[in-house]
DNA sequence: TATTTGACCAAGA
DNA sequence: ATCTTGGCCAAAT
Protein backbone atom coordinates (compact mmCIF):
# COMPACT_ATOMS: atom_id res chain seq x y z
CA UNK A 1 0.00 0.00 0.00
CA UNK A 2 1.17 3.39 -0.71
CA UNK A 3 0.87 6.05 1.71
CA UNK A 4 -2.31 7.92 0.90
CA UNK A 5 -2.33 11.82 1.54
CA UNK A 6 -4.83 13.13 3.73
CA UNK A 7 -6.18 15.32 0.93
CA UNK A 8 -6.03 12.19 -1.71
CA UNK A 9 -7.75 10.43 0.36
CA UNK A 10 -11.01 12.23 1.55
CA UNK A 11 -11.17 13.24 -2.44
CA UNK A 12 -11.84 9.92 -3.30
CA UNK A 13 -13.86 9.53 -0.24
CA UNK A 14 -16.39 12.21 -1.04
CA UNK A 15 -16.37 11.36 -5.30
CA UNK A 16 -17.58 7.62 -3.95
CA UNK A 17 -21.36 9.88 -3.24
CA UNK A 18 -21.42 10.58 -6.51
CA UNK A 19 -24.03 8.18 -8.13
CA UNK A 20 -24.20 6.98 -11.87
CA UNK A 21 -26.14 9.39 -14.00
CA UNK A 22 -24.76 12.25 -11.99
CA UNK A 23 -21.64 14.45 -12.73
CA UNK A 24 -19.43 16.22 -10.57
CA UNK A 25 -16.53 18.92 -11.31
CA UNK A 26 -12.93 19.31 -9.88
CA UNK A 27 -13.67 22.39 -8.64
CA UNK A 28 -17.14 20.90 -6.56
CA UNK A 29 -14.99 18.48 -5.53
CA UNK A 30 -12.28 21.03 -4.31
CA UNK A 31 -14.61 23.22 -2.89
CA UNK A 32 -16.84 20.88 -0.85
CA UNK A 33 -13.11 19.71 0.74
CA UNK A 34 -12.39 23.41 1.53
CA UNK A 35 -9.82 23.73 -0.92
CA UNK A 36 -8.66 25.06 -3.52
CA UNK A 37 -6.17 22.79 -5.17
CA UNK A 38 -8.26 21.71 -8.22
CA UNK A 39 -5.27 20.79 -10.55
CA UNK A 40 -3.96 18.78 -7.48
CA UNK A 41 -7.30 16.98 -7.75
CA UNK A 42 -6.94 16.26 -11.72
CA UNK A 43 -3.65 14.32 -10.70
CA UNK A 44 -5.67 12.41 -8.11
CA UNK A 45 -8.12 11.48 -10.52
CA UNK A 46 -5.27 10.21 -12.93
CA UNK A 47 -3.94 7.87 -10.31
CA UNK A 48 -7.25 6.76 -9.25
CA UNK A 49 -5.65 3.41 -7.27
CA UNK A 50 -9.04 2.70 -6.43
CA UNK A 51 -10.42 2.39 -10.05
CA UNK A 52 -13.26 1.66 -10.94
CA UNK A 53 -14.76 1.60 -7.21
CA UNK A 54 -13.74 5.26 -7.02
CA UNK A 55 -15.89 7.07 -10.13
CA UNK A 56 -13.45 9.12 -11.62
CA UNK A 57 -14.87 9.29 -15.21
CA UNK A 58 -18.31 11.44 -13.42
CA UNK A 59 -16.05 14.29 -12.80
CA UNK A 60 -16.10 16.91 -15.44
CA UNK A 61 -14.89 20.22 -15.94
CA UNK A 62 -16.22 23.20 -14.64
CA UNK A 63 -17.85 24.41 -17.91
CA UNK A 64 -19.49 21.29 -18.95
CA UNK A 65 -16.75 19.96 -21.03
CA UNK A 66 -15.26 16.34 -20.44
CA UNK A 67 -11.80 17.31 -19.53
CA UNK A 68 -9.61 14.61 -19.29
CA UNK A 69 -8.98 10.76 -18.76
CA UNK A 70 -6.46 8.33 -17.83
CA UNK A 71 -6.81 6.07 -21.49
CA UNK A 72 -8.27 8.92 -23.49
CA UNK A 73 -11.98 10.42 -23.31
CA UNK A 74 -13.64 8.69 -25.68
CA UNK A 75 -13.48 5.95 -22.66
CA UNK A 76 -14.86 8.37 -20.25
CA UNK A 77 -17.57 9.73 -23.08
CA UNK A 78 -18.85 5.80 -23.34
CA UNK A 79 -18.46 5.44 -19.79
CA UNK A 80 -20.72 8.32 -18.78
CA UNK A 81 -23.36 7.79 -21.88
CA UNK A 82 -23.64 4.20 -20.26
CA UNK A 83 -25.32 5.75 -17.43
CA UNK A 84 -27.43 7.37 -19.55
CA UNK A 85 -25.50 10.82 -19.87
CA UNK A 86 -25.59 12.45 -23.45
CA UNK A 87 -22.45 14.11 -24.63
CA UNK A 88 -22.50 16.56 -28.10
CA UNK A 89 -19.32 18.26 -28.93
CA UNK A 90 -17.33 17.02 -25.96
CA UNK A 91 -20.00 18.84 -23.63
CA UNK A 92 -22.39 17.44 -21.32
CA UNK A 93 -26.12 18.04 -22.11
CA UNK A 94 -28.08 19.51 -19.61
CA UNK A 95 -24.71 19.84 -17.28
CA UNK A 96 -26.21 22.01 -14.18
CA UNK A 97 -29.00 19.38 -13.91
CA UNK A 98 -26.64 16.47 -13.94
CA UNK A 99 -24.39 18.10 -11.47
CA UNK A 100 -24.44 16.41 -8.26
CA UNK A 101 -25.19 18.74 -5.33
CA UNK A 102 -22.82 17.86 -2.29
CA UNK A 103 -24.66 18.68 1.03
CA UNK A 104 -23.81 21.88 2.83
CA UNK A 105 -21.20 21.31 5.98
C1' DT B 1 15.29 22.55 -0.39
C1' DA B 2 14.09 24.19 -5.17
C1' DT B 3 11.92 23.55 -9.52
C1' DT B 4 8.64 21.62 -12.61
C1' DT B 5 4.35 19.61 -13.80
C1' DG B 6 -0.71 19.03 -14.29
C1' DA B 7 -7.52 14.95 -16.24
C1' DC B 8 -8.01 23.06 -13.64
C1' DC B 9 -10.18 27.83 -13.53
C1' DA B 10 -11.42 32.65 -14.58
C1' DA B 11 -10.79 36.59 -16.94
C1' DG B 12 -8.98 39.08 -21.24
C1' DA B 13 -8.07 39.95 -26.04
C1' DA C 1 -16.48 31.17 -29.96
C1' DT C 2 -11.39 30.20 -29.65
C1' DC C 3 -6.92 31.25 -27.74
C1' DT C 4 -3.71 33.16 -24.25
C1' DT C 5 -2.34 34.44 -19.63
C1' DG C 6 -1.82 34.38 -14.86
C1' DG C 7 -3.03 32.16 -10.78
C1' DC C 8 -3.78 28.31 -7.92
C1' DC C 9 -2.06 24.08 -4.88
C1' DA C 10 -0.40 19.42 -4.01
C1' DA C 11 2.94 15.86 -5.83
C1' DA C 12 6.71 14.37 -8.17
C1' DT C 13 11.52 14.96 -9.55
Amino acid sequence: MHAMTPLAKRTYTLLKTVPAGRVTTYKALADALGTRAYRAIGQFMKHNPYAPAVPCHRVVSSDGTIGGFNGGITKKIRLLRAEGIKISKNSIIDFPTLLFPFPAS
